[in-house]
DNA sequence: TGTACATCAGTGAACGCGCGTTCACTGATGTAC
DNA sequence: TGTACATCAGTGAACGCGCGTTCACTGATGTAC
């Protein structure tokens, strides 16, 4: 995500070749860095080797790039969770585990995706609420093919897919924001998921 | 909260009796509106009515002010689970829900509770993290309470506490971040944690 | 293959703004005698 | 009870700063002929 789109590195600096991905790159690494609320378009394009008025270039304005991280990272989450249902998986704890890990690994982002105020949306139309949509409906799909499996029980996805999407995010919220966890190894953190998870299948099941 | 300490009223404006309770309600209230993040001390003090010169009477510098705030509440929400303990329950639950409502009812403040990076420590001694082990002691004595009367298993009360008050914070957060649960009323709010905490309670009683 | 030109994607100077902080000041209050 | 004075707790002007945004510009690239 951080190579330039045009590959072969030929393009000249004066022309970036992906400058959009270049200064998303960037805004992440600072709010990694110096925390989501600090973060200045300034410093984004500085980062990126840019002038700070090229970024207008990419977006309409600072807001816009910010919720371009959250989109971004939507996307990004969902094609984890993608992978872990093309893969053949048959269990929630598996999902819960790919949020964890994507959530650990993508922490800046994980601040823009749920705090809305952070890059306020403004209009009618909000992007990052229907990319939000797009990863969820992954793991309603997910829900459907365990219903059919009969490794679910039966009853409205929708429902049974907002719970389990609460459980995943509430349960990774606590590894990323507890400060008696915060520390934790990440091998630790998933086994303590999938063990709770489990439990709670038993229960669905 | 926002009544001053002077009680009377009789003080003039120019001396105001108790500008610094005054100025960290400002601040909450102006969380509460704009996003933690957005917080001023220019602001603060003009809602509180007051040059923004005031605030340095009270207040090394905004940090200080900031770091004020998650210490104040940090106090009230062990003054909310020490009333529980007082008013002679015995269910971890009604633990639970004293800090889900303290959450529900001071949601800007739980902010720079446990977001550290809005009021960077900066020294060797951090306030707030100190208000926060006081906090959490009062948990800690509450479950040796329930120890003692048979209502939870024996085990080392530090870890069991720990254990119980992530799972507090990690419920709490899920009510207060989660979009789909963002406007649900606080009494089924309520009612979903008391269940989830009978179930946790059976597994360790 | 060369040339003219439109377009794309940068630069850097400039703007106004609100901010945090400092400063000399002053009005209000409390105390000693 | 009055008066002198120290102290407390405000005021408002001023500072420098980094910010978001705009602007005229220019270098690099792609295309038509």
């Amino acid at each position: 995500m951080s190579t330039s789109l045009s590959g072969t590195g030929s393009r000249s600096a004066y022309h970036h070749g992906d400058l959009r991905n270049a200064l998303l790159d960037s805004a992440s690494a600072l709010a990694r860095e110096d925390g989501a609320e600090r973060l200045s378009l300034r410093e984004v394009a500085r980062r990126a080797g840019v002038s700070h008025a090229a970024a207008y270039n990419h977006f309409t304005d600072k807001n816009d790039l910010l919720r371009a991280l959250a989109v971004r990272a939507f996307e990004v989450l969902g094609q984890r969770m993608r992978a872990v249902d093309a893969a053949g998986s048959l269990e929630l704890e598996d999902m819960a585990v790919a949020y964890l890990l994507f959530a650990a690994h993508h922490g800046a982002e994980f601040r823009f995706m749920f705090q809305r105020s952070l890059c306020m949306p403004e209009g009618e139309f909000d992007p990052i609420e229907q990319a939000s949509r797009n990863a969820q409906a992954v793991l309603r799909e997910f829900v459907v093919k365990l219903q059919a499996e009969g490794r679910l029980a039966p009853g409205d996805p929708d429902e049974i897919a907002l719970i389990t999407w609460s459980l995943i995010h509430g349960m990774t919220s606590i590894f990323l924001e507890t400060p008696a966890f915060k520390g934790m190894p990440l091998e630790a953190a998933e086994q303590i998921v999938r063990s709770q998870f489990r439990a709670v299948t038993a229960g669905l099941a």
